[in-house]
DNA sequence: CTTTTGGTTCCATTATTCGGAACCTGGTTT
DNA sequence: AAACCAGGTTCCGAATAATGGAACCAAAAG
């Protein structure tokens, strides 16, 4: 039940619902949501807002993610992301084959997507980079999956929630394993409209020479566009920009970011964070 | 020289820490640069490091922030930032003059770029964003200053360096506030080179009806390119720009963000986030 | 082989956090 | 108008977690 890590994990964990929620939220909501009485959890709430990790509406009573996090994160992603070193290969990519690329890494057991490169559209889409979505049925989520290591895979699977969002969401550890192992053995993976109706995506691993799993890569499309046979041809491109990032990568030396078990249930299923 | 706030925020101020590096830093760095001793430091750098706050780097024995601050930093950048809602009137902006749009707020006395737009290069999303730079030598942040509290202007200033970038930099609070002053009278700034020579700018403030200061808005050129009378007359369309992102604001309620004085000195000078 | 440097662990002391309960609002019901 | 709530906020002794000096370890340097 509890997060370990003393006082900063509890103050952690409260930020981590607040973001949850994804839009302002009273007080009386987060202690609904909490483990923690009335008055500790007011103290925390305290302590994050004072410390600009949460910012407080005094008119509306209400907490939301803090500006702070917003400074920080441009460390992060310039210095524990793929993104900035991916970006050069990825948008070579996009510009070839017309269509939208995503890289992404994992965090606690979900898709995190870090960056994301749409040639030909415009882009509207709001800051997708730091959106998080499920990895048992998007393709950058399976593809990475299957190349994780094996204690750790239980463990990631395990936090997996398998909720069905289409009739063709994998909705069983049993299923998805299977479809992993046939990732493992050509080296690429689909996304048969399983996250969303009409959109499909074929994805690879970024991998180390030796094997390490440092995020993934996915080409998306739609349904009105393409099909899978239009996108199975494009897994070679792929795999070579993936090979690009990864010899890239190694010379930089890149941290390892492999997910760790933590005790503490992730989140949860329709928390594609809005 | 304590930060207050316990141990969450000794935590999070050898987080900052760490960011402010801007690389991945060895134990020992860190030690020199903080007040904590060994051992309790150590204990912070685990904590951080065991809830994805922080991520170490084994081989190499260094700290760098975490990916988890990546998926906080989205759910903060939208719904606690003035980026989202300026997006579409900033675009139209970008498009029109054909310059770069740079739009911040103001965090713990420091101009923090929000978002930007160069009509140009397609987008930018968290490597922009996110970044810091000083108030008191850019043109966003003196159109900011100049329209904050009085009280808090006295503390804001009190954090600046008045580190000299440029021969134009002002370094002197005197010199600054009879900037101001003017700014305040005519409702826009100029950055006359003073941070980045070659650089000039003119920004205005985002204030609400009532004259609460929500961020800035800037338009950046070169010397070679334009010069101070090519900028002036973007005035108007500048604060009408400013005014009706603050009318969107209004109504969808934005959260107070005027900083608050804590105790702590600000990071400082050179530190505009590499 | 000895010393130094950089990092990790121990553990009794000390300072913080915890949380039940009391206490404020301001708004509703009887 | 008195009684009653439903959020929030504050108190304070008890429970717990953080502290940091010192010892320890490993690897590099002398």
């Amino acid at each position: 039940m509890a997060t370990g890590d003393g006082t900063v994990g509890k103050a952690l964990e409260i930020l981590d619902r607040v973001a949850a929620f994804g839009r302002p939220v009273r007080f009386s909501e987060v202690l609904d949501d909490s483990p923690y009485p009335k008055a500790t959890l007011y103290r925390l709430l305290q302590t994050l807002v004072h410390q600009r990790m949460l910012t407080f509406d005094a008119e509306r009573g209400t907490y939301a993610p803090g500006i702070r996090l917003v400074r920080l994160a441009h460390n992060a992603w310039t210095h524990s992301t793929l993104a900035p070193l991916a970006r050069p290969h990825v948008d070579a990519l996009a510009a070839e084959i017309g269509e939208t690329v995503h890289v992404a890494q994992l965090d606690h057991a979900q898709v995190l997507y870090v960056d994301k490169r749409s040639s030909a559209v415009p882009v509207e889409m709001i800051s997708q980079t730091g959106k998080v979505g499920p990895a048992y049925c998007t393709g950058i989520g399976k593809a990475m999956l299957a190349f994780l290591p094996l204690d750790l895979l239980d463990w990631v699977l395990s936090q997996q929630s398998f909720h069905r969002f289409t009739p063709h969401t994998l909705t069983s550890e049993k299923a998805l394993r299977h479809e992993l192992d046939e990732i493992r053995a050509c080296g690429h993976a689909f996304d048969r409209e399983e996250h969303e109706p009409g959109i499909i995506c074929i994805a690879v691993p970024v991998l180390t020479p030796e094997g390490r799993l440092l995020g993934g890569l996915s080409v998306t499309s739609t349904t009105r566009r393409r099909g899978l046979e239009d996108l199975e041809p494009l897994a070679p491109r792929l795999k070579s920009t993936a090979a690009r990032i990864a010899a890239d990568a190694e010379s930089w030396h890149f941290p390892d970011q492999t997910p760790k078990p933590t005790p503490g249930r992730v989140r949860d299923l329709t928390e594609t964070t809005q």
